[in-house]
DNA sequence: ACTATATTTCGTCGAATGCCGAAATGTCAA
DNA sequence: TTGACATTTCGGCATTCGACGAAATATAGT
């Protein structure tokens, strides 16, 4: 019960929810979602921490860089259910479309220049 | 998207996930339900409000009571998806048989005596 | 019409949440 | 070891959430 309602907590904000379609495609670091939800980078991680609490992501270092990912195919099922959930249900949504779209651009330029960026505002 | 985030932001609460496994079983009124999670009756009112503004619940008016279940088939995916999610990680837990056990009980006796026992406090 | 009763709405309060910027932590390169 | 940089942690502030009781609403019986 604990487990589960730390996975629906986890699920009951948008720019969560927006990380878990963003990372359908493929590990992201935490400048580059920042980058994508327009939030600072301590917001996101601290929002990172929550979808890695509840199982929901998991994480890979390299370098300076901390990368997040979907889990592998050993996590509960409780867990897969709620991905395939979440992907099912807002896979096709104009919103999950346009930050496919942006994610794009954003994967463009390398992970340094975009955490530059963010240091000037 | 916004759809979805109601049904998120709705099982994010413990008492509102214990309603929707106590529905399994069947409807239930404001004040059994009030009764089975030790809460006010206008608590649970509004966790019920929350509950079907999401599309996870249903209402029927008869006579003073107001009956809650679960949606008929005709429900959205998502919505459909999100019950079975939470039936198939939950049913199985101490605290859902549990409620169920509490639930017999108050089942054995009418909703009126349930109400007029609220009044006392 | 009046009363009793089941539910909902409203006002309030303390706790939790989401956000930011600043400071701390950890990692690589010079 | 020092400096640069990505991330995390911390402290704050505004907003939202969950709880209650009181008042309002709706329905049934007298």
């Amino acid at each position: 019960m604990r487990e589960f309602m730390r996975i629906t907590k986890a699920l009951a904000d948008d720019n969560r929810v927006r990380v878990l379609l963003a990372l359908k495609a493929g590990e992201l670091c935490v400048c580059q979602i920042s980058e994508l939800c327009g939030l600072a980078p301590s917001t996101i991680s601290k929002h990172l921490s929550i979808l890695y609490q509840a199982g929901l992501i998991e994480s890979r270092k390299e370098e300076r860089w901390v990368f997040y990912r979907l889990p592998s195919k050993e996590a509960t099922i409780a867990i897969r259910e709620a991905i395939d959930w979440v992907q099912k249900s807002l896979g096709g949504t104009p919103q999950a479309a346009e930050d496919r779209k942006k994610l794009k651009q954003i994967l463009k330029v390398d992970p340094t220049t975009i955490c530059q960026r963010q240091l000037r505002r």
